[in-house]
DNA sequence: AAGTGGTCTAGACCACGTT
DNA sequence: ACGTGGTCTAGACCACTTC
């Protein structure tokens, strides 16, 4: 037999015991030398095992006061965020893209803020039409920091979508993403084929390096579209 | 100086490397062995922090072929899901809850087909509105699979809604998530007092035990909702 | 003060994928 | 075949929290 107590098996078999009612949410379960002593393998493989389920929500530790069943487990949902081109392309179609505008311009208010740049800043204004086959599946649009991203003006947008060129020439960095429902503008509706009014699923999404905004992207999808994951 | 050299310090001095574009996207960074003895210490420490930044979607590692840089940076957001009395009450609101509807009947086909009941088979069927103080703020449409539940026919829905019930009462489980817009129903709007055809956010969410389909879920959000997180 | 999880080490063997 | 990450061990010390 390979194996015997790898740290997965202590994982399911945890489950297991949770899922059964053997250990109902809030109870106390045994410390980690005890359950390595019962599964007969190193205290690290055990700690291993309750640290994942941890993070997922399914326990909660805390020094010296034990290990417990969540009460309310949180449920987590992972999303992927890939690339619109590699979306499109894992759904079987071919993925095209149309470049609708780029240029400097002064960005709306609220976006100027959430980017905190100073009001009538101009900032590189990128739009652009990401088709499935020769179906519009979403509008980018997307405002660029020049300040922290000036190789982005002289960028060939029409070549390389600019959700592309972002992710291949900026460097991995932090931010905050939003996902909501909106109407579609009678822009939106002609853009992506739609009806004037249609429910679309966005997302909004500003990046940051060290403090400093360097774009904030809308993606508003064809209707219909719909994000989805496992818990 | 206190710990020189833990798995969180790893993970920043190879974070800031990223970033600072010493190791750009698709860059093969160096292996466990070689970093470990340039930061002095043990090789299962430097796999912890390396481990830990593939999950987080930062580095792609393969056996053999050595660990890179991913080249889609932004490729993971992680969404709590909470209990709805918990995301109104970190609002800052009240939280209430109305009971609209609570009995025995036909699901639609598209829920019975992905829930795998057979056509014309009954099921619990529970309406709730969550209020937010005195606005409406979420409208939650839920089936719920007698056979996997039973205990939950005779709940008091009126009292601990179903969402806290099933949290309370069901262990944890898989399941899938689905993130989608919708134009508003009329009964819809009627409900969370919104105009007719306007964009609500849903989140559909089917819950699994060993198999079997407990219970199916749509909650669609008062106009306005936006689920944010970090990445 | 004492007990629990949190982390680190040094070494070993193994699984997988590339070559 | 071989090199890289994946995992396990046994032991140790530490940090945090509750008592």
């Amino acid at each position: 037999m390979s194996r015997l107590t790898s740290y997965r098996d202590i994982k399911k078999m945890v489950l297991d015991r949770i899922q059964s009612g053997a250990w109902p949410p809030g109870a106390l379960i045994p410390r980690e030398t005890e359950l390595a002593a019962e599964f007969g393998c190193a205290r690290a493989t055990i700690n291993r095992a309750l640290r994942e389920l941890a993070q997922a929500g399914v326990l909660e530790r805390r020094r010296k006061a034990g290990t417990r069943v969540s009460m309310t487990p949180v449920r987590k949902a992972t999303l992927d965020i890939p690339l619109i081109r590699r979306e499109v392309e894992e759904s079987g179609a071919t993925h095209r893209h149309r470049l609708l505008t780029c240029e400097m311009s002064v960005p709306p208010a609220h976006i100027a803020a959430r980017m905190g740049l100073p009001l009538e800043r101009t900032a590189l204004h990128v739009q652009t039409l990401h088709m499935a086959d020769s179906a519009p599946y979403c509008l980018e649009d997307r405002w660029i920091n020049p300040k922290a991203a000036p190789e982005a003006l002289s960028a060939d947008f029409a070549a390389l979508s600019a959700n592309e060129w972002l992710v291949q020439n900026i460097p991995i960095s932090a931010g905050e993403i939003a996902f909501l429902a909106e109407n579609a503008s009678d822009a939106d509706a002609e853009i992506l084929n739609a009806a004037p009014g249609a429910a679309l699923f966005v997302v909004e999404r500003l990046t940051r390096i060290a403090q400093e905004a360097v774009t904030h992207v809308r993606i508003a999808y064809r209707p219909g579209y719909r994000m989805t994951t496992g818990i």
